[in-house]
RNA sequence: GGGCCCAUAGCUCAGCUUGGAUAGAGCGACAGCCUUCUAUAAUGAAAUGGAGAAAGCUGAAGGUCGCGGGUUCAAAUCCCGCUGGGCCCGCCA
C-alpha cells in the first residue's frame, strides 16, 4: 500500500515528462523528478521544470509554465494548477488528499515499515566498541545514541539489522586495567564492591596510567602482562576473561538497557585470531597481490599495502608514505588488518565459522545478545550487503584503508562499507579522556541519574499523577531529553557539552515531542470515540489541520533520506516540525467542541498524527507518553 | 608536505547531496493570549497564586549565509582560491 503523497508525485512526473517531450525538452526523468517538490511558495506541490524547458527552447520560462499549467491533466487529487514566476504549482484537492493520506495512516500503512527501500538486504551495523577499561562517558552516549537510532531506521526501511558491538578484549590499555586491577594495593586502591563495576575499573586504569607516568619502569611489567594474558590458562587470562571482561561487559550492559538500548552480537577482538578470520583475509590479500611481505628497507618483514595500488582519492591521498604496514615484522597484525579482516567476515568474503553463544538470554526487548568465543555455535551473523561502523572521525583515515583496501580485493559485487564519521563531544575547554580520567563525572550514568531527577521535579508539579506514574514518567521523560539533544545535531557538527543544553525540556526537545504525544491522547481518552477508520466526508479543511497533514504525508520520504544520508537529526527536525504543527492544529481547533462527522474527521486526524508521532519517536529511542 | 570536517540571527542549530519563489527553528530578550474556580480583603476592582486540553500559542525584533572570484535565467547550495577553527597521516588501538 502506497502513501497517496508518494503516488501523485508518481502521478505528476509521468504528466511532467509527456509536457517536456511534447514541447521537444531534452531533460532527464532525474531532473524533472528533482524540479518536484512540496511547495514553499503558491500552492501545495511545485515544479521548476519550466525553468529549464525555457533554457532548452529558448523560450521565456513564465510562457512555458503558463503552457504547461494550462495543458496538463489535472490528477484526482489536485484541485487546479496555475503558474507563477515560471513555477508550475499544483493545489490539491484538500479533502480528499487529506482523507486519504489519514486512511492511508490508519489502515497501517506504516505499522511494518517506514519504506520497503531496503528490500530485505542485510546489513551490520557496529556502534558502541568502547574499549573495556571505563564506563561510557557522554561521548560514547553519542555513539551508542546514533548507533541505536540508525539501526531502528534501517530497520524501518525494511533492512535486515544486525546490531553489532565490537569488543578490544587484546591491547595495551586492556592490559593496563589488567595490571591494575592485579596490582591495587600498589595503587593504594581499595575496591569498592557497592560501585558499577565499570566506573571502579575506570578508575584503576586512570590510576595506573598517573602510575606510569612517575614510574616508567612499569610499562615493562604491563607489556608481560599483555603477552600473558594472551594465554588462556594463566592467571593473567582468566582473570581478564573472568573478572575484567565479563564484569566490564554486565556494567556496560546496565548502561544500554537503562538508556533502551539493546544489540544483538558481541564479537571479540580475539575471536578474529582465534578463528583465524585474518589469516585467511592476509591469504586472501596476498593471493590478489594487494598485500606483499616486505623484504627489504624500512618496512623489511612486513606484510603491507601500497596505497597506490588500491587508489588515492579523498583521505588515502593524505598519507605521508603511501606503504599502510599490516603485519608487524615480528608478526603480530595491527588493528587495521584485523579491522580489514573483521569487515571480510561481516561481508561474507571469508568463510563464517565463528562460534557464538548466548551472553543475556533474554534482553528487555526479548532478545538474545550473543557473544563470540571459544564455546558455542556457528551463527550466521555474517554474510551482510552493507556494513555501517559508527566510529568518530579521528579514524576516518583507518577507516579509508579499510573501505580501500576491501573495494579493490572485491570489486564492485554489490557490497557496500559505509563508515557513519561523527565528531567527538568536548567539554567545555577541555576534552574527554580515557586514560586520563577526564570523563569523571560525566559518564552516561551520571548524566541519566541528573536526567531524571530534573524531571521529576518537574513532573511532580502535576498533582493529577500516582507517585509510582511520576518516577516512570520522569524516566522516559529524562531520557528523551538527553537522546533528543544529541540526536537533533548532525553527526560531523562539534558538541561541546554542557549540562543545561542536554537536559533542556523546553522548544526542541524530545519532551516537548512526548508533551504533544500525550496531548493527542488526551483528546482521544477524553472524546470517548474507540473507532477511527470511518472517515465521513467533510467539506473545509483548516488551514492548521491540511499544514499538519501535508507533513504526515511526507513520513515515509523522510526516513528513506535519514536512511540513505545515515543521519538520525533528520528525524528529530521532522519531529519537532509535526509536533509544532500539530500544537499550533491544536490551539486554534476546538476539536472536543466540534460535532457530529467534523468532530469524528478531526479526531481521526489525531489519532493518525499520534500513530506518526509514535513510529517517529521510536525511531530515535524515545517512548512515547500518554499523560505528563 | 598532504587529506578530511566545520563556519548561516547575540547563543545552539536546520537548510547544501538533487541550485529555484520572501534563508527557517529553538534558547535569550520584548509585547501579548481564553475560561472557570479559589486564596489574600469591609466590599468591588486590580494584582499574585492554583486549576483547566495549557511544559502550550500569537506578534514584532534580530542575517555582508566567513571572505574573494567564477558558472547560471537563478547560488547559502555547484566550481576555484583564500581566512579562521577542529581532526588525521605510527611496525598504537
Amino acid at each position: 500500500m502506497e502513501a497517496p503523497y508518494i503516488i501523485l508525485k508518481k502521478e505528476i512526473l509521468e504528466l511532467l515528462k509527456r509536457e517536456a517531450k511534447l514541447l521537444n525538452c531534452q531533460c532527464t526523468e532525474e531532473e524533472i523528478e528533482n524540479s518536484i517538490s512540496q511547495s514553499k511558495g503558491i500552492g501545495d506541490i511545485s515544479s521548476s521544470i519550466a525553468f529549464r524547458i525555457a533554457k532548452q527552447t529558448g523560450k521565456r520560462s513564465a510562457d512555458v509554465a503558463a503552457e504547461i499549467a494550462s495543458h496538463i491533466k489535472t490528477p484526482k487529487l489536485v484541485k487546479s494548477i496555475s503558474s507563477e514566476n515560471g513555477f508550475i504549482n499544483f493545489h490539491l484537492n484538500r479533502a480528499i488528499f487529506s482523507s486519504e493520506a489519514i486512511m492511508h495512516i490508519l489502515k497501517g500503512g506504516y505499522n511494518e515499515n517506514a519504506s520497503t527501500m531496503g528490500d530485505r538486504s542485510k546489513v551490520v551495523i557496529e556502534y558502541i566498541s568502547v574499549n573495556p577499561v571505563h564506563p561510557w562517558h557522554v561521548g560514547h552516549l553519542r555513539n551508542a545514541l546514533i548507533g541505536d537510532a540508525l539501526s531502528n531506521i534501517y530497520q524501518s526501511c525494511k533492512y535486515l539489522v544486525v546490531r553489532e558491538n565490537y569488543l578490544d578484549d587484546l591491547g595495551l590499555q586492556a592490559a593496563e586495567a589488567l595490571w591494575g586491577l592485579m596490582n591495587l594495593q600498589k595503587l593504594g586502591i581499595s575496591i569498592d564492591q557497592q560501585k558499577k563495576f565499570d566506573h571502579m575499573l575506570g578508575e584503576v586504569y586512570v590510576k595506573t596510567n598517573k602510575f606510569i607516568e612517575s614510574d616508567p619502569k612499569i610499562m615493562e611489567e604491563i607489556r608481560k602482562t599483555n603477552k600473558l594474558m594472551e594465554n588462556e590458562e594463566s592467571a593473567e587470562g582468566k582473570t581478564l576473561e573472568e573478572n575484567m571482561i565479563f564484569g566490564y561487559l554486565k556494567a556496560e550492559r546496565e548502561t544500554a538497557s537503562s538508556f533502551g538500548i539493546y544489540q544483538d552480537i558481541i564479537v571479540r577482538e580475539s575471536d578474529i585470531l582465534r578463528f583465524r578470520l585474518f589469516d585467511k583475509a592476509i591469504e586472501e590479500l596476498k593471493a590478489k597481490g594487494i598485500a606483499k611481505l616486505y623484504g627489504e628497507g624500512k618496512y623489511a618483514g612486513c606484510i603491507a599495502i601500497d596505497l597506490k595500488d588500491i587508489g588515492t582519492d579523498g583521505a588515502l591521498a593524505g598519507l605521508m608514505e603511501n606503504v599502510k604496514v599490516l603485519v608487524r615484522s615480528d608478526g603480530t597484525p595491527n588493528y587495521a588488518a584485523k579491522d580489514i579482516a573483521y569487515h571480510m567476515w561481516k561481508l561474507g568474503i571469508i568463510e563464517d565459522n565463528m562460534l557464538f553463544s548466548p551472553f543475556i538470554s533474554k534482553q528487555k526487548n526479548g532478545k538474545t545478545l550473543f557473544i563470540s568465543g571459544k564455546e558455542g555455535k556457528i551463527m550466521k551473523f555474517g554474510g551482510a550487503d552493507i556494513t555501517i561502523s559508527v566510529i568518530d572521525s579521528q579514524q576516518n583515515f583507518e577507516q579509508q584503508v579499510v573501505k580501500g583496501t576491501i573495494e579493490a580485493l572485491h570489486g564492485e559485487k554489490r557490497k557496500e562499507i559505509k563508515h557513519l564519521a561523527y565528531e567527538v563531544v568536548e567539554l567545555e575547554g577541555s576534552k574527554l579522556s580515557g586514560r586520563k580520567g577526564t570523563w569523571v563525572g560525566y559518564t552516561a550514568d551520571d548524566l541519566l541519574n541528573e536526567a531524571k531527577s530534573r524531571a521529576l521535579k518537574l513532573i511532580s508539579q502535576n498533582e493529577n499523577l500516582r507517585e509510582d506514574e511520576k518516577e516512570r514518567i520522569a524516566n522516559a521523560v529524562g531520557i528523551a531529553a538527553i537522546k533528543f539533544t544529541f540526536l537533533k545535531i548532525s553527526p560531523e557538527k562539534k558538541i561541546v557539552f554542557s549540562w543545561s543544553t542536554a537536559l533542556t525540556f523546553d522548544g526542541d526537545s524530545g519532551p516537548y515531542c512526548q508533551y504533544t504525544y500525550a496531548r493527542a491522547s488526551r483528546i482521544i481518552e477524553k472524546s470517548g470515540v474507540k473507532n477511527f477508520e470511518d472517515l465521513p466526508a467533510i467539506s473545509e479543511i483548516p488551514e492548521e489541520a491540511f499544514s499538519l497533514i501535508k507533513l504526515m504525508a511526507l513520513y515515509g520520504e523522510i526516513v528513506e533520506k535519514a536512511c540513505r544520508e545515515c543521519r538520525p537529526n533528520i528525524i528529530g527536525e521532522y519531529l519537532i516540525d509535526i509536533s509544532t504543527s500539530f500544537s499550533k492544529f491544536y490551539e486554534n481547533v476546538q476539536i472536543l467542541k466540534k460535532e457530529g462527522n467534523e468532530r469524528q474527521w478531526f479526531l481521526s486526524l489525531v489519532f493518525a498524527f499520534r500513530k506518526i508521532l509514535g513510529y517517529s519517536l521510536a525511531l530515535l529511542g524515545i517512548e512515547p507518553i500518554d499523560k505528563m
